[in-house]
DNA sequence: CTTGACTTTGGACTAAGCTCCAAGCTTTAG
DNA sequence: CTAAAGCTTGGAGCTTAGTCCAAAGTCAAG
């Protein structure tokens, strides 16, 4: 049995984080002493794991709630839990893809910008930018050396 | 010369985004009316939505503030806001990578899912969340069907 | 016994980008 | 003229994942 301070130093947190998760109902203390400390076993250290874990695969801390919940239901079955990281790499993708968009979009903004030496007020990047048309492309920049600009 | 729902109306954002923004210092009225009103024109409708297709493309309000004062920058040059955009871009691409990781992290969990009825406190998804190795991979899930999971 | 390190609690604060609210004034339609 | 719709201001609230704090209690070493 540990104190917070030790729990958290082996778990690379603060002990403040340690008593976050457990505001939120992640993590309990095995037990507390008779002055109030907390005491966590090696259990708790694995939640911890589990916690940072499911944070790197994207989930949220009340998602992860979730994930801990599944396992106390009985008669849970794994399908529920694959189900659920299914649904989490599609979102995940879903970012991407729009993380991609914008990136397509720079792209698009940088290749306009054929003279660097213009004066600001001539930029057809920020003059792309207040346009009126949705879609970025095509800018009547005076050279169109538009390639698709794959990532 | 326009009231603020009307800007608002036009430009597809709410008349609080629109006072937001200009507590944020992006965008003035025109001028104001005796009653207070404020007006705008239609340079302030094409900021808003310079505003709106830079944050399309990952630009952060505070970020957009500072594409704003370039502009007003009289040496400023277009080679600034070119620089900019390019590192932009390679955030995002951070970004982008931090995302594959996740999706590959999942993919595998997903992977090693390979009977779906097991019982719940035997679900190798959970057990690799709760695995101390960081690397997620080749849990000792009981079957040994681990391919790498090439997503 | 004292000192210093550790822990407790509750609550405030952060970033970002809005959104919502109340109380009161203005403008417009009928 | 009246009612409805719109506008003003300032401030509070939301979300997420913590971080930081103060005052007070506890524990181990010397």
């Amino acid at each position: 049995m540990i104190t917070i301070g030790i729990a958290a130093s082996r778990s690379a947190v603060t002990a403040d984080t340690i008593r976050f998760y457990e505001r939120k109902g992640l993590l309990r203390p095995a037990r507390k002493t008779a002055a109030g400390y907390r005491l966590y076993d090696d259990d708790a250290l694995r939640r911890i794991r589990f916690i940072k874990k499911s944070q790197t695969c994207g989930f949220s801390l009340e998602e992860i709630g979730e994930l801990l919940a599944l396992r106390r239901v009985d008669r849970g079955c794994c399908r529920e839990v694959r189900t659920v990281a299914v649904k989490k790499k599609l979102e995940i993708e879903r970012r991407i893809r729009s993380l991609r968009a914008m990136s397509t979009a720079l792209s698009q903004l940088v290749a306009i910008c054929n003279d660097e030496s213009r004066p600001i007020d001539e930029c057809p990047i920020l003059g792309a930018l207040e346009a009126a048309n949705s879609k970025i492309r095509h800018q009547r920049a005076k050279v169109d050396g538009n390639r698709p600009a794959t990532r």
